[in-house]
DNA sequence: GTCTATACTACGATAGAC
DNA sequence: GTCTATCGTAGTATAGAC
């Protein structure tokens, strides 16, 4: 009379046990051999489960794709909400790419790895409002470009290469033996090198 | 009599005007949708063939990716050759990624296009003599970070983020509207940055 | 919640006529 | 060189028993 307590809190939150494990199972291998690649029979047997047993827990397959992005993080729409309300000074650029290169953090690059292995995937996702997975991210460059005095593309794009330094960090470590930290401290040093030679330059 | 005289040279060296139009139609199809969500059926509507026409040029679907990098350029190779005969100065760094970086040219930005947009398969794609097709400028890199002291991994990944500029100037510019000359531009000014944030943090 | 069985579709690829 | 017709396979997805 005493045992079958506080399951609900052991199972947490959101979800079985199975379909977090098939999400784990679903992000390893959509970033090893990209989400076309991957079949449905093939997360199933990463679970040892049966490929029908994946639609009691799943829509679809591109049900399971979305429901990795559910989760995510509210960073740059806080960032964002941050950056609407600052004076404009012409500290303002460094200032938002330097808190935002500082939110980059170990348990973001497996996700931040799917992403540089999907980009067409990414494109085309959309969340549940409708609006683009990277629309938020997207406003943050677009507010930072506007700052760049306009008629300088170049700058503009260097802005953008600052925003997304942890994306090209994470490609460049694709060949390399390195650890996490590492790739995110060159991701940082990258953003502040890049943010340099806008200002540098005029 | 004098008029099918010179056919194989309006031609061209190497294949037909069909097979090059459907190099240029799948090029243009695998950067947009991605290569496995690219069919045959869609290359052949392109270029108003039928699916099975396709096979009398390519082997198979493989084959016309292969093609399409049968005649890239030996910059990589060239640059590796000369790095090797160069005495280890401290300079020689920046020099070389310099030199590389000024081998970026607006015809060659279709073929980083497909690559960043299918990271996935270009990883999986061997050339003729069955080497990887980055493997010349992987070479490149790592005798460039071999020139970084040892230990240094932020330092190895910041020389591989320089080398790979011009990848991540296109991906930030998937967004913007700007020409190709200013993504070059800014990848060779960020190739430089991030050569500096190298040497001058020792 | 997991299973077997199956429907449906689209794909890459081949055969053979013209 | 292009076509029609077809093969074999593998994928997503569903129905229904347990």
């Amino acid at each position: 009379m005493t045992q079958p307590v506080r399951r609900a809190a052991a199972v947490s939150r959101r979800g079985s046990d199975t379909r977090r494990r098939a999400q784990r199972a679903a992000l390893q291998l959509f970033t090893r051999q990209g989400y076309e690649s991957t079949s449905l029979r093939e997360i199933a047997d990463e679970l040892g489960i049966n490929k029908a047993s994946l639609y009691h827990h799943f829509a679809s397959k591109e049900a399971i794709l979305q429901s990795l992005f559910d989760e995510r993080g509210t960073e740059a729409q806080e960032l964002l909400a941050w950056l609407r309300e600052q004076p404009r000074t012409p500290r303002l650029l460094e200032e938002t790419v330097l808190r935002w290169v500082d939110t980059f953090t170990s348990d973001k690059l497996a996700a931040i790895r799917f992403m540089t292995a999907n980009p067409l995937v990414i494109r085309g996702l959309a969340d549940s409002s409708g609006r683009s997975i990277g629309a938020p991210l997207n406003a943050i460059v677009d507010e930072l470009t506007a700052l760049v005095p306009s008629g300088r593309e170049q700058d503009g794009l260097l802005v953008r290469m600052a925003v997304l330094s942890i994306n090209a960090a994470v490609q460049a470590a694709v060949h390399a033996e390195v650890t996490d930290a590492d790739v995110i401290a060159a991701a940082q040093r990258a953003a502040r090198a890049l943010v340099r030679e806008v200002g540098g330059t005029p």
